[in-house]
RNA sequence: GGGUCGCUAGCUCAAUGGUUAGAGCUGCGGACUUUUAAUCCGUAGGUUCGGGGUUCGAGCCCCCGGCGACCCA
């Protein structure tokens, strides 16, 4: 940047901002690097914490320590000041500097040159104060990192826009906020140690793909230079771990993005983190054995219980055996009329219709039901229920009920209302996979633009030869909300935004 | 995709079409050696999301655009 656009910047900036620059400067001037290459940290503040949590007030231990920490609070009084400092563990401890034993000079150069918001590291004394607080009482301080920006007033809820475009103010003023990140952290740390348990491998998969499969959605095209040819972002991993399957490595997990080109609500966005496992020789109802474990040793991970606390403080149970439906039986109760993959197009368009279902002539029969299920019964869940044996015709990676002509063996798990997982028996015969990617390839020259595309090398793969499988897709930002109970965009640390100036 | 609402100081929010757009916190200056959202005195801080229009006069009304929230499909 040249030296003219920097005193632009500097002019426009606002009054607290250029107050901030002008005392990085200051600290250069009186010999203190604002931002120095390390601080001689003798210990964490979790670590004086636990180690002194029981002292009375007003005692002074005699040992010394130096400690850095983020000025979050700040009391200054004439000759007294007080600070204070939170590591990013959201553990505290006060600083103390006193003019008696840090001097007049620090004290003044404490006083005019640290704000709140920044990382200020101070050696001295482990102490309480008269109040029984926990402090270093200083002998010396210096910048940890000098912060040029105001942070956002502690008390006041920051909005919503601005927590998630800038989560790093999110996270340092909000301790559910630091709380999601850990929470996240833990959850995924327990999948994998689940998973290492059953004799899992984790594997990854093309991320950049010749062809999207896998799932019905649709996908982002991008294109390399270097192949001159296009190319798009996987909208699901199911095909590769399939293939990795046929190649013997019987039990696989992938933790990793899907990218679906399409909207953004309160339970979607377009980059999510999927989690998909295939285990060899098991069908749809292990899986969801299975499913339902690692759920549930997640959430005593995460919460010591398969009773959730949500943050809003609501619990809810995910402990125990969950129910179970059907997705043909429960829609035909709801809307009195016995409904099977035989029931005519007609028909399901007519209880469409009386439904307010706003549906498209070119929808199959298995998608209307589906309108119609999720219209009427989804909503009627109270815990974590498996809707069981879906329509053939939405599902093309599905092997046909063993005694359920028309139907598959696949399940959705709801939990609070929206989808969190779904298994399958998979299909592996390679001659009806290719029937059905056929009839998908149709139905995209028709205009579906989420119809699934025939991919010769996965049905070359297939026709060596996959053994008996099941497999999940689990969307792992949906397991961190019935978590939590918050948004998916509270879930995604740092979630797509459009820029905030076009 | 449609509808409704919102965008004002660093942050959170006020402001009948009418004086110089206000408050709290934050900041700045001062007092204070045990504070805990410290207290007290003083004080500064604005491209009212962007562009256009109506009007003697627009944060407010109209049009176009941007970003977001909620509801509906």
């Amino acid at each position: 940047m040249s030296e003219t656009v920097a005193v632009e910047v500097e002019e426009d900036l606002p009054e607290q901002m250029r107050i901030r620059r002008h005392k990085r400067d200051r600290l250069s001037e009186i010999g203190m690097d604002p931002y120095p290459v390390a601080v001689p940290v003798t210990d964490t503040i979790d670590e004086l914490r636990s180690r002194y949590a029981h002292l009375a007030p007003d005692h002074a231990t005699g040992v010394k320590a130096g400690v850095s920490g983020r000025v979050i609070f700040a009391r200054n009084t004439g000759k007294l000041c007080f600070a204070t400092l939170r590591s990013g563990d959201g553990q505290e401890i006060q600083a103390m500097l006193s003019l008696a034993v840090v001097g007049e000079q620090a004290l003044q150069h404490w006083k005019d040159l640290v704000d709140i918001g920044d990382t200020v590291f101070v050696h001295g004394e482990v102490i309480t104060s008269k109040r029984g607080e926990l402090s270093v009482f200083a002998d010396s301080w210096t910048m940890a990192s000098k912060s040029l920006r105001p942070l956002p007033v502690a008390h006041k809820p920051l909005n919503e826009e601005t927590r998630i475009r800038q989560r790093y103010v999110d996270l340092i003023v909000r301790p559910e906020a630091r709380q999601m990140a850990r929470i996240r952290v833990e959850a995924v740390a327990q999948l994998r140690r689940s998973f290492d348990q059953r004799q899992y491998m984790e594997i990854e998969t093309p991320m950049l793909q010749t062809l999207h499969g896998g799932a019905a959605a649709r996908p982002f095209v991008t294109t390399s230079n270097a192949f001159d040819m296009e190319l798009f972002l996987r909208i699901a991993p199911e095909l590769f771990l399939k293939r990795a399957v046929v190649g013997g490595l019987e039990r696989v997990f992938e933790i990793n993005r899907n990218f679906r080109n399409e909207g953004a609500d309160s339970t979607h966005s377009p980059e999510f983190a999927m989690l998909e496992f295939y285990q060899a020789y098991a069908d749809y109802r292990q899986m969801a054995t299975l499913t339902r474990e690692l759920i549930q040793e997640v959430a005593l991970a995460t919460h010591g219980s398969t009773t959730v606390r949500h943050l809003d403080g609501t619990e809810h149970d995910l402990g125990g055996t969950w129910s179970e439906i059907s997705i043909y039986e429960a829609t035909s109760a709801a809307v009195g009329v016995e409904l099977t993959p035989q029931t005519s197009l007609n028909e399901l368009r007519a209880l469409c219709a009386t439904a307010g279902i706003d549906f498209a002539p070119r929808w199959i029969a298995g998608k209307l039901l589906e309108e119609l299920f999720e219209h009427y019964v989804i909503p009627t869940f109270t815990g974590p229920t498996f809707v069981m044996d879906y329509p053939l015709d939405t599902s093309p990676l599905v092997r046909e009920h063993r005694s359920k002509p028309g139907r598959v063996e696949k399940w959705d798990l709801y939990v609070n209302g929206y989808e969190q997982a779904t298994g399958y028996s998979e299909l592996i015969d390679p001659v009806i996979q290719r029937q059905r990617l056929i009839e998908q390839a149709a139905l995209g020259e028709r205009g579906d633009d989420e119809a699934m595309v025939l991919d010769e090398d996965f049905l070359r793969a297939l026709e060596y030869g996959m053994p008996p499988c099941g497999g999940v897709g689990m969307g792992l930002d949906r397991l961190l909300m019935s978590l939590t109970g918050l948004g998916i965009r509270e879930t995604i640390l740092f979630p797509l935004v459009k820029p905030e100036r076009a």
